[in-house]
DNA sequence: CGTTTTATTTGTCCTGGACAAAACACTGGT
DNA sequence: ACCAGTGTTTTGTCCAGGACAAATAAAACG
């Protein structure tokens, strides 16, 4: 319908590609090379946008740009994600299968009961390990596959943050263990990694402060100070620019006291190392391991403080 | 602490200004100044990003940067917001700002104790639109002087964002009424506007499909017929820029068919004018009433059906 | 006083050059 | 055969300065 085409501003922001990026691409590669306006500005077609959509995917699984410019069918063959062998979820399968079923039918009544169900079934930590994270993986599959709409991911992630709030509203407040303040930086707006995480943290009695997504570092600095964290926790999704990942973090590393641990997660974790002082947590197993280890560490500090000599508290 | 300096891409991070820009300022203001390191590029000085993130501030509410850039102490006194004389919330205005008060402390628990209270004092309705509504204004005016951090601002949008979320889930999944959609067009990220309409509309038994925010014309075509909608409701914020709503109302519109409902509402509605066939819902009364109206015509034409032919059904 | 026309301000896009960091390929030693 | 070190290619980001259009303010006009 739309024969309308994109300027270079919004191939970056469906892309994810920077300006730079594509400019240079044509440069040197011959593609993308768009039309242009009457103005000499760039204008990508639809098919442009596609193409570049799929060669950034197969990019984030280890693929390199300069093969994946030319031919197009082999493309298709090579899809085989090259980073992680990935073995796809073994256990309840059928079940979320199913799941995805009602998602397509836009049954949005239907979805939240199977759903409410699933979680009083699994227990909120079950049913956030073993059906909220491999769910949303196969959405995002489904999506970047082409097999699901835009409308139908949004769908998905909407309704189960929804859940997933009301599920955390319900646990006791958190008031003990370590203070661990939750947010994004400017340009990371995924929220559903970091439900996820503060509903095993609060399940776990950690006392959690969610800032929502998005927030300039200088900004985490003075929140952290204003909240007393003892943790911050960003979410890096799979589609933020890994590249600028670990300046990020070396950056705000330096900027947060010492004592304040800096956990990472989120889908990109598996693309770049972490910085010293920065922890990285891969999966959702690890947020529960990393939050038992920062317990053990600190339990043993004290026991240390009071043997060497009571009185300094 | 942090005798770090920022490069151009954090700065642009941490500020919201491009990289363009930034250069184009330093070309034509001759300020931000920034050293060079080694390699010639430019490393900003923190004093360098906090002056920008105050003029980005002041721009924001309708200052010219022009301006902007020379003087210093001025700029204080000029504080005062442009854009909006703004009368004050006049009724239960005591209450309010308290909960500015307990926000300001960074009394997460408070906070939300302080708004369920609220909330069962008050019921959903009234909330809506005597607390959060009007508490909501106030915050976006305190960021907007400077009487608040950004993280509080956030903090309190995440913890609303929670409480709505919840109140809706404990209402009765409406099923009559006409089928509401609500989303928002890309770049426009702020979801409160179309909670307090959702929790609105739900009260009132219509039926909500809430899709999130950022959903592309496109998918809002398909998302429509797909979920059978008979309105679609998409909330443009204080922030977006108003040049180009009607422009996208007008598209829109087109893309749908002619009996769909397309509701407008947000607090850029007081600076454009709908085209035909799009009705403005200035404030969240007005949601009311919008969804009043569309009830009455629907049963007269219903009505009227079955006067001129009952058989025709 | 309101509306149209002109001037100024301001952001975005463009080209093409340069360089560093990362990834890869190759070497020689144990 | 495996590993460490070195050279080469790939790739992304930055820079400068020019151009122009969209947004805004100022001026002219009815």
């Amino acid at each position: 319908m739309s024969a309308s085409g994109f300027n270079i501003t919004a191939v970056e922001r469906d892309t994810g590609l920077s300006k730079d990026v594509l400019r240079m691409w044509e440069r040197r590669y011959g593609f993308p090379l768009p039309e242009r306006d009457a103005h000499g500005e760039r204008v990508y077609s639809t098919a442009q946008v596609e193409r570049l959509r799929l060669i950034k995917r197969l990019m984030d699984q280890g693929h390199r740009p300069g093969k994946l410019v030319g031919a197009t069918a082999e493309e298709l063959a090579r899809l085989a994600p090259r980073r992680p062998p990935a073995a796809p979820a073994p256990a309840g399968a059928e079940c979320l299968d199913s799941l995805l079923d009602i998602l397509r039918q836009h049954d949005v009544p239907a979805f939240q009961q199977a759903m409410q169900q699933q979680l009083a079934r699994q227990g909120l930590s079950r049913f956030v390990l073993d059906t909220v994270a491999p769910l949303s993986v196969l959405v995002g599959q489904a999506w970047e596959e082409g097999r699901f709409e835009i409308f139908e991911e949004h769908l998905f992630t909407e309704q189960t943050k929804r859940l997933l709030r009301q599920a955390i509203g319900n646990l006791p407040p958190g008031r003990g263990g370590p203070r661990i303040m939750l947010t994004s930086v400017p340009e990371e707006q995924h929220l559903l990694g970091l439900l996820m995480a503060e509903a095993l943290f609060a399940l776990e009695g950690a006392t959690c402060i969610s800032l929502g997504t998005q927030m300039p570092l200088p900004d985490i600095q003075r929140a952290a100070a204003a909240h007393r964290a003892d943790v911050v926790a960003l979410s890096f999704s799979m589609a933020y620019p890994s590249r600028q990942i670990p300046s990020i973090l070396l950056q705000l590393r330096s900027m947060l006291p010492m004592p304040l641990a800096l956990w990472v997660g989120g889908g990109a974790t598996a693309r770049f190392t972490a910085p010293p002082g920065v922890e990285l947590i891969p999966d959702l197993e690890a947020a529960v391991t990393a939050l038992a280890a920062w317990r053990q560490r600190q339990d043993s500090a004290v026991l240390l403080a009071l043997q060497n000599g009571p009185e300094a508290a």
